[in-house]
RNA sequence: GGUCCUAUAGCUCAGUUGGAUAGAGCAACGGUUUUCUAAACCGUAGGCCCUUGGUUCGAGUCCAAGUGGGACUACCA
């Protein structure tokens, strides 16, 4: 039987587990599964690579803990033989496993671009939804969480062997983006980004701040001269004339549609630069136009197999109270649809299109009870994709004056702060100065890569679920745990290696020893492949930061007390710069999985 | 009213299916550079893991109740 690398080093666990299982049955004639065994990494504070903890399976056992575990660490010792030794405290049995062991693996692993990705695809194909802009306004820091966040995930679960589709749901039809017409329209004067040099994206949320300002001032009007503050709502006459040319739009009204089409193509023209910059692409768009109409004829599909029910004024209901929710529209009185109404209909698109069976939604928790309905609603229809939507919820980005609200203005748009990260890891960069025969493109695509590395690796280090505090005056920083971090490890490393000729490197085992700060290194780069799949597993690309900042915590320990090319041990000098190159390696590999680039100086 | 998220060091966050004395980074204080990149490294200090009860050999982790913070839910998306 021949192994490929990744596989027989994920195999050492299931050897001993398979050695412990064998050792109940010997020792104590008890059956336990393999399965349910459990090991861990042993805590720093004890030796040992690897621990079983027996308090469990003192009832299979009927002997005290330290009987258990040292009649089992000894069966162990004897049949597996990486295991060197074993040691046992009160019930936690500890292998230590031998060097050998971690020389063939670091001789095996250490020049593979690939490792820790999964050998084989698994066929399971998934939809990844993310980004999905209004497009009457420009993005912002909440919707650049979202890009890196579908992004990373989908990138993880590609490494986990999965076909992945990200796709793109625009939402580019509703009363937001009549706003920005009409407000164009009315004050505009034909401006265009040609004549403006604005941005297309920042040009249409111009219009749509002018519609709010316009709105708010009829408002305030309309109270003065004794209406209440819902009446002046809705009898103000710019929002009346917004819904207006939403009806016009509905009803296909030739001017109205080719203004509609003239300033979204504005808008995509803005997005494109903005996803080009953040780094991130899409397999498929969907445009809500496109797709509502679909929506409403599964409600009549709902209808008819009575999942759902008419009001008397016509409006289309479901009633979730039996699930402990409330009743929702899905259609209003007039026919037209909701929110809701084309999210049914996408999801019923995308699988006739693809066939996912797990489709993810990449959207912030402000959505979690839509995502709950929008399940509800087509397990109950009956749908076979139902239980494959999964809602990968994230939490607000907040700023020290609180939640972002674009029309006030308040919210921290993505080209500016991309831009400053941007400047700011240039005026560093160029302080510190590092970067000497780098000629200017270079340098630009340096400065981009740190700032951006910053900014990416900050917004994804924390769980998505959390919801998370930007503060822009100190919230990024280039030191400790942060992406700049990580990427100077990468480019120290980098520069080491470029004194180094070999293309192959070759260790004697018997002439080496292996230093702690070595082995600390190693047993991380060890733990990559599992470290993959639980981010996978989770959907979580914060695993993978965390890993990345403790491999590369640790590499600078090592870095920093042990010599590598002064090293005179031919033995010990090559495994130490394998340890580079794997590392390098791995850095560069976690990197790529969240989206980040890392440089070869800085 | 209903559904859900959240609470860990001054601040920002980790903490795997319950395991050994709860960890990082920042900020503070002290130290390290004639030696492979100091965006680095080492050390000191900093904790009623929101409260109470339960489950058990063992709870930051699981369960229940409560408190603080937040989101959603009533023809917006």
């Amino acid at each position: 039987m021949h192994l490929s690398p990744s596989e027989e080093i994920n195999m050492i666990e299931q050897k001993l587990k398979q050695s412990i299982s064998l050792a109940f049955q010997n020792c104590f004639n008890a059956e336990v599964d393999i399965e349910k065994i459990a090991l861990e990494k042993t805590s720093n504070d004890y030796e040992g690579d690897f621990t079983f903890v027996v308090f469990s399976y003192l009832k299979q056992s009927k002997k005290n803990p330290e009987q258990t575990a040292n009649e089992i660490g000894n069966f162990v010792k004897q049949h597996v033989s990486e295991v060197a030794s074993f040691n046992v405290i009160k019930g936690f049995l500890n292998f230590s496993l031998n060097n050998n062991f971690w020389f063939k693996f670091l001789q095996q692993n250490y020049s593979d671009q690939k490792f820790g990705f999964a050998k084989n695809q698994t066929n399971q194909k998934i939809m990844v939804e993310y980004s999905s802009p209004n497009t009457n306004k420009p993005l912002h820091l909440g919707h650049i969480r979202n890009n890196l966040l579908g992004f990373a995930v989908s990138n993880i679960l590609k490494a986990n062997g999965h076909q992945v589709t990200m796709c793109n749901l625009v939402n580019d039809r509703g009363i937001h983006i009549c706003k920005s017409m009409l407000a164009w329209i009315k004050l505009g004067n034909g401006e265009t980004p040609q004549s403006s040099g604005l941005k297309g994206d920042h040009l249409v949320g111009k219009y749509y701040v002018e519609f709010d300002k316009l709105y708010k001032k009829e408002i305030s009007e309309l109270e003065s001269q004794g209406l209440s503050k819902e009446e002046a709502e809705k009898k103000a006459p710019s929002i009346i004339e917004a819904q207006q040319l939403l009806q016009k739009w509905e009803a296909g009204d030739e001017e109205t549609v080719r203004i509609w089409k003239m300033m979204n193509d504005w808008v995509y023209a803005g997005f494109d630069i903005t996803y080009k910059k953040l780094g991130v692409e899409f397999d498929k768009y969907y445009y809500e136009s496109n797709t509502y109409i679909l929506g409403k004829e599964i409600v009549q599909e709902g209808l008819s197999k009575n999942v759902f029910f008419k009001k008397d004024d016509g409006s289309v209901w479901i009633d979730l109270t039996d699930d402990g929710l409330d009743q929702k529209l899905l259609l209003r009185g007039d026919g037209t649809s909701v929110y809701i109404t084309q999210d049914i209909g996408t999801a019923e698109l995308k699988y006739k299109d693809f066939g996912c069976e797990r489709s993810i939604y990449v959207v912030g928790n402000e959505q979690d009870y839509h995502f709950k309905v929008l399940q509800l609603i087509c397990k109950k229809l009956g749908k076979s994709y139902a239980d494959g939507i999964y809602h990968l919820s994230y939490g607000m980005v907040e700023l020290p004056q609180g939640k972002m609200k674009s029309r006030e203005g308040t919210v921290v748009d993505a080209d500016d702060l991309m831009d400053e990260m941007i400047n700011t890891a240039k005026e560093t960069t160029i302080a510190l100065g590092k970067t000497e025969g780098l000629d200017e493109n270079e340098l630009q695509n340096l400065y981009e890569t740190i700032g951006l590395g910053a900014l990416k690796y900050f917004l994804l280090k924390v769980e998505p679920k959390r919801k998370m505090m930007f503060n822009p005056e100190e919230s990024i920083d280039f030191q400790g745990n942060t992406g700049p971090f990580i990427q100077y490890t990468h480019a120290r490393i980098k520069s080491i290696l470029r004194n180094v000729d070999e293309e192959t490197l070759s260790i004697d085992m018997k002439n080496i020893e292996l230093h702690i700060l070595e082995k600390e290194v190693i047993e991380i780069l060890h733990a990559y492949p599992a470290v993959i799949a639980n981010a996978g597993k989770e959907m979580s690309p914060g695993v993978i930061a965390n890993y990345v900042f403790d491999l590369a915590k640790s590499f600078n320990h090592f870095y920093h007390e042990l010599s590598i090319l002064k090293e005179e041990n031919i033995n010990q000098r090559n495994l130490r710069v394998m340890l580079c190159m794997f590392t390098a390696n791995n850095i560069k590999s976690a990197f790529g999985l969240l989206g980040i680039r890392v440089p070869e100086r800085m």
